[in-house]
DNA sequence: TCAATGAAGTTGTATATGCAACTATTATTC
DNA sequence: GAATAATAGTTGCATATACAACTTCATTGA
């Protein structure tokens, strides 16, 4: 192989790059991001979550979250009182429902243009990045 | 397997969060981000590289190349003129190799942590992502 | 030559993130 | 129970990106 040595964080921001543009196209029409649609998507299943716990389940500092979320308040999906766990509102459960239905068909499509052996590889290093290399 | 269908572009950027987070760490002592020595890394070995050719390179939107060549013309290390290529100052130039010391000795232990497979999971993912998802 | 095209860059505007420092809330210990 | 420590959230400040619209240049045809 040649270009066996190139940057494991410049290719990781890259493709994020490139699926982030490819998923935010998906959600356009219902005029949100990726990353909100993505947190409505994990909000929904854990009415009351803390932002600590977003925080770590999605790897993002604590601070982006508290933005991420008083940008989602002031869109009218998320309660107030955000101090005491996370509650999406009637407009933001209808609207989460909506994302998740497109999430499903694109991750899906997705998986299936990458294969098996692709989305093998993004688990396996996943799985290394995640467990073998955290802060100490 | 269970969890075996979790979102693609979610997991790609929260690992893109993760390494970025520990390039960065491996570069504040030179005070760059990760971005900013990435480009610099980039611009080395192609002096006078058009912007465009980088956002093709680094699959950057343009305008963020422009902002981020912007920033780096203020913090002296490319020349002005940009609209004709670019160039690295001296400093720059000196900057530049610091930083791919830095960068070699973190990516190979990078790699080294991870494993070959994880790592050879990562380039047949982008080998995917790169040429069977592009924008149509 | 000069108007039409197209590529390259820039700028307005907005989101997504991170680090540090600060505040507010909660839990622990004397 | 009050002082202290720990956790959660917010805010100031800065960078990284994207999309749209605009500007500059260079190319190309008639």
């Amino acid at each position: 192989m040649e270009s066996q040595n190139y940057c494991i964080a410049g290719r990781l921001r890259m493709l994020a790059r490139v699926v982030t543009g490819l998923y935010n196209d998906a959600f356009t029409a219902e005029g949100v991001t990726f990353a909100q649609a993505s947190l409505l998507m994990y909000i929904f299943p854990q009415p009351g979550v803390r932002q600590a716990t977003l925080s770590k389940q999605l790897q993002i500092e604590k601070s982006a979250v508290s933005r991420d979320i008083q940008l989602m308040q002031r869109n009218g999906w998320i309660t107030d009182n955000v101090r005491n766990g996370l509650f999406l509102t009637d407009e933001g459960t209808a609207l989460a429902k909506r994302c998740h239905k497109i999430w499903k068909g694109l991750n899906q499509r997705v998986r299936e243009e990458l294969g098996t052996d692709a989305v093998d590889g993004l688990s396996l290093l996943s799985d290394k990045l995640l467990t073998k290399l955290p802060k100490e």
